[in-house]
DNA sequence: AGCGCAACCTGGTCGC
DNA sequence: TGCGACCAGGTTGCGC
C-alpha cells in the first residue's frame, strides 16, 4: 500500500508529534526490527530527543538529537499512527515510541514484509544509495535521462527504485495512463513528447495523491477503477487490460495507451 | 541489463 | 464449516 504520497503522510503524523523526547519503547512483536535487538533499541533510541522527521522515496527517517535515526519501511501493509497512550492497541501494532509520556506513536504492520531499522549516519547512508532521486524532485530533463538508456519496459523502469524512488504499482500505472504512455514500451523508444507528458502526469498524480495522503481511489482515475470486475476506461469507456509486468498487476487502457 | 521467480509475512476471498 | 489455492499497493536475491 504504502508509496510515496503514503509515507509522506507518515511523515506528517511524525511532525506532528514535534520534537518530543522518546520516554519508552514497547516492541509488542521483534518481527518488525530489522538488524536491530530490542535491547539495543531501548538502549540506544530511549531518552532521545526526536529531530525533524525526512522522508526519501518510500523511506521514513526520523533522526534523534546526537543519537541515531529511527528508519521506517512500511512494505505493502504498514503504516504510522499517533495517539493517547490510553488508546487500546490494534491487532498489528508492532512497536510503540511513547513521547514525553503523552504521545503514543505506533507503527502498525500486519504482514512484517519490512520494518524499522535504527541507524547511524553510514547505515542511512547506505540506505540512500541504493535508491535513485525522489520522485518528488526529479525534473522532466532528469526524468529523461534517467529512463531513456532503458531497454526494459517503462514500467518495470519506474517501478525500480534505485531508478527513481517512491513510485509504486499503483502510482505507476495511473501516470502511465495519464501519460497515454502503454506499460510495456520499452523506455527508451520513447518519444520527447511522451517523456514530457509522463513528467507532467507524474508531477500532477504525486502532488494530488500527497495531499490525500494516498493514490486516491476517484472513478475519474484509474486507481478507482483497477478493482471493478470488468472495469472501464474513465476517459473513454472502453474496457481496461489487465496483466502482469514486473511480477506486478497492471491495468491499463489498450485505446487510450496504444 | 533486465526479466521472471521465490522468498519474506498475513489475511481475505473464492471454489469445492 | 473447513480447506487449499490464489491474490494483494513492497523489497531482495538468485538464476538465466
Amino acid at each position: 500500500m504504502p508509496e510515496l504520497p503514503d509515507v509522506e503522510g507518515f511523515r506528517q503524523v511524525l511532525m506532528a508529534c514535534g520534537r518530543r523526547c522518546v520516554t519508552d519503547i514497547e516492541v509488542r512483536d521483534a518481527g518488525v526490527l530489522q538488524g536491530v535487538t530490542e535491547k539495543r533499541l531501548r538502549k540506544e533510541g530511549e531518552g532521545r530527543r526526536l529531530g525533524r522527521a525526512w522522508r526519501h522515496g518510500k523511506w521514513l527517517f526520523a533522526p534523534t538529537d546526537g543519537g541515531p535515526t529511527f528508519v521506517f519501511h512500511f512494505g505493502m501493509t504498514g503504516s504510522l499512527w499517533c495517539c493517547s497512550p490510553d488508546e487500546p492497541f490494534a491487532a498489528h501494532d508492532r512497536l510503540v515510541l511513547t513521547l514525553d509520556d503523552v504521545c503514543s506513536l505506533r507503527f502498525r504492520d500486519q504482514r512484517k514484509l519490512q520494518g524499522v531499522q535504527l541507524a547511524d549516519d553510514a547505515a542511512v547512508d547506505r540506505i540512500l544509495e541504493r535508491l535513485g532521486p525522489d520522485a518528488l524532485a526529479v525534473d522532466r530533463a532528469e526524468l529523461k535521462e534517467l529512463l531513456s538508456g532503458r531497454r526494459g519496459a517503462v514500467k518495470s523502469a519506474l517501478m525500480d527504485q534505485s531508478v527513481i524512488a517512491g513510485l509504486g504499482n499503483l502510482l505507476c500505472d495511473e501516470i502511465l495512463w495519464r501519460a497515454r504512455v502503454a506499460p510495456r514500451t520499452p523506455a527508451r523508444d520513447l518519444s520527447g513528447a511522451a517523456y514530457r507528458r509522463l513528467h507532467v502526469a507524474m508531477g500532477r498524480v504525486l502532488r494530488t495523491s500527497v495531499s490525500a495522503g494516498c493514490v486516491p481511489p476517484r472513478r475519474s482515475w484509474l486507481t478507482g477503477r483497477r478493482d471493478d470486475s470488468e472495469p472501464l476506461c474513465p476517459r473513454c469507456g472502453r474496457p481496461l487490460c489487465s496483466g502482469r509486468i514486473a511480477g506486478r498487476r497492471t491495468v491499463w487502457c489498450p485505446h487510450c495507451q496504444p
